[in-house]
DNA sequence: CGACCGTTTGATACCGGTATCATAAGCATA
DNA sequence: TATGCTTATGATACCGGTATCAAACGGTCG
């Protein structure tokens, strides 16, 4: 059975027999309602199965409620984290996600977003990253006037539009964890360059080296781009050093996931000949044999705040004070680190 | 600099002189339009960098340009796969993707889910697997009159609005590929009971097994739930068996890294004690030691067709012809499959 | 020259909501 | 009874587009 159109605020009205501004009274729970008048609409609104029509709402108010995801990010479950954070908020308001992801390395990819932003004025839009550490595009949100928030490894220079998590500060505890159990040649693999969260994780790495007293040793760090493939290929380069190093720190799960296929080809005993960690507690980290010993951040968590930043309006589009949100990466311990041999 | 406000087509039409349904019908790109006056409305909508009012164009045409995306799916791979696969179909048009994943077996599932289309009334939407099976909500979306496309492993009994892809012949094949390396025992993991997929995927292993000519042995059947520590489990069952399966098909992979993982945990080597496949081809199969021989389904293609034929107007919401789009799924061999010892 | 015709444009109503402001009703007070 | 105040409701305009239909215009033809 199909309606063949739904019922709308003037049928209502009209039915009740009462006028359309009564009728959005009731809908908009305004207090100065009588409320005989409120029961009898409220009955007909049940009874007709009225919904108001949010694209009329929206272009009345001049505002509407969808709150935009932008991302270029390759890392599905972070995404659908994300995605399941805000909508844990959104699901008991009137907005709706709509999500909108860009190709990275696009040249047209500003004015794309550009585009998205000019046509549909979301009430707000969440930033992921990588391309939350582009500080053109925020600065097309502020033009725009669309309030924003960026998901991001610091703070930036933009605190009150930031949800960050503490990346240096946990890669430290995770460096800090392989040389507490005796290890002192630590790889790292490094994410892929121009990336803030890649710098933040190896400077976490460089505290943790230099706070122990050890030597910084250039060769011990090799470029990666968060690929599994990039993964593989800084482990062959870091395997084949004479003295081979005893653990390797990965920026990212996958490079890790890399890391341990690189270590199973040549014979190696993980975690007995070498200790991997990663970052990020993908899914695949508990799942590879031996499972990983991985940094989690709270990403859901963090989506969530996102969304409460947005909606509370906080992190409008050109507020200067507001402080960033900050949370915390801990330390999943597994099985791919084990006490240094010899 | 934020533009206090954004231009409408009234400024427009009083700044090009001319009335607001020119400009309409410039938008519109309609034919019989003068060139000039085209020409000078055009000048002044790039001047002042107007951009059409999608609530309100929405309003006045009685129709909106939302797709929606339904799914409770835990694979995110899959889903932003699926994402992906849409907006590139939607990219050029006016239509924006809006998600909205559901939890699977909460009660008010269905009611939340009428809401979300009474309320938005979106174009079309799409439905993944494993919801996309239910009937239920597939008659919801035609009694309010959204049209729809779902998403699966087998036609069902509603063509008109399925895109589906073959895993019954995919897992035939994979099976057959067992047997052809001269595997006589071969177990299987199901996928969780009441899914169309698994059930597509079990009647593929066991076409495969008669076709052969090989006794059909219930004890190598072990009912999994898709997950990875389902496939631990059933893997447990399935090695304790003597004699032991010399191969297990996984119905999906991630069930298929459990078996792995448990092989492992025994010290079996995979493959030559043990080989394994598993379906999908999610990221993690190419991730693991051996890399996974496993099925690949066309998602982002399957999900492209969808878009299309929602965006065609096949699958109107009542639509009784049309037929079911088909996709090939196909085995991709990598290491984890070996001639069957002795 | 006037009737007729096709092309181009505009006046106005309308989509389904909300906002403004006026008005009616109820009641206390003078 | 008249006055003023509060509370409840409605008439009307408006948001920014599109649709309908009429009108203006230029040219052709009898």
């Amino acid at each position: 059975m199909k309606r063949s159109s739904q019922p709308t605020i003037n049928d209502v009205a009209r039915i009740a027999g009462v006028s359309k501004k009564t009728v959005s009274r009731v809908i908009n729970q305004s207090p100065l309602l009588n409320g005989d008048t409120r029961k009898r609409v409220e009955e007909v609104i049940a009874d007709l199965g009225y919904v108001p029509n949010p694209q009329a709402r929206a272009l009345a108010l001049r505002r509407n409620f969808l709150i935009g995801l932008i991302h270029d990010n390759p890392n599905a479950q972070m995404v659908l984290n994300v995605q399941q954070g805000m909508l844990e908020v959104l699901r008991d308001t009137e907005f709706e996600l709509i999500v909108h992801p860009v190709n990275r390395g696009s040249p047209t990819m500003l004015a794309d977003i550009g585009q998205f932003l000019e046509r549909q004025r979301p009430f707000g839009v969440m930033i992921l990253p990588p391309i939350s550490e582009n500080d053109q595009l925020a600065a097309l949100c502020a033009e725009i006037g669309v309030r924003y928030v960026r998901m991001g490894s610091a703070p930036l220079d933009d605190a009150p539009h930031m949800v960050a998590s503490n990346d240096r500060e946990a890669v430290h505890g995770a460096i800090a964890h392989l040389i507490e159990s005796g290890h002192r040649r630590i790889g790292l693999v490094l994410g892929p360059h121009g990336f803030r969260s890649a710098h933040e994780r190896q400077k976490g790495y460089e505290e943790a080296i230099e706070r122990a007293g050890l030597p910084l040793q250039r060769t011990l760090i090799v470029q990666g781009d968060y690929k599994f493939e990039s993964g593989m290929r800084a482990a062959e380069q870091l395997l084949d050093l004479a003295p081979r190093p005893t653990a390797v720190f990965a920026s990212n799960d996958e490079m890790a996931a890399g890391v341990l296929h690189v270590a199973r080809q040549r014979g190696l005993n993980v975690p007995q000949d070498l200790s991997i960690i990663g970052f990020d507690d993908t899914p695949i980290a508990s799942h590879l044999w031996p499972p990983l010993t991985t940094v989690r951040w709270p990403i859901a968590t963090m989506a969530r705040a996102a969304a409460l930043k947005l909606l509370s309006g906080e992190g409008g589009a050109h507020s200067e004070d507001g402080e960033a949100s900050l949370f915390v990466s801990t330390l999943i311990r597994r099985a791919s680190v084990a006490p240094a041999a010899g």
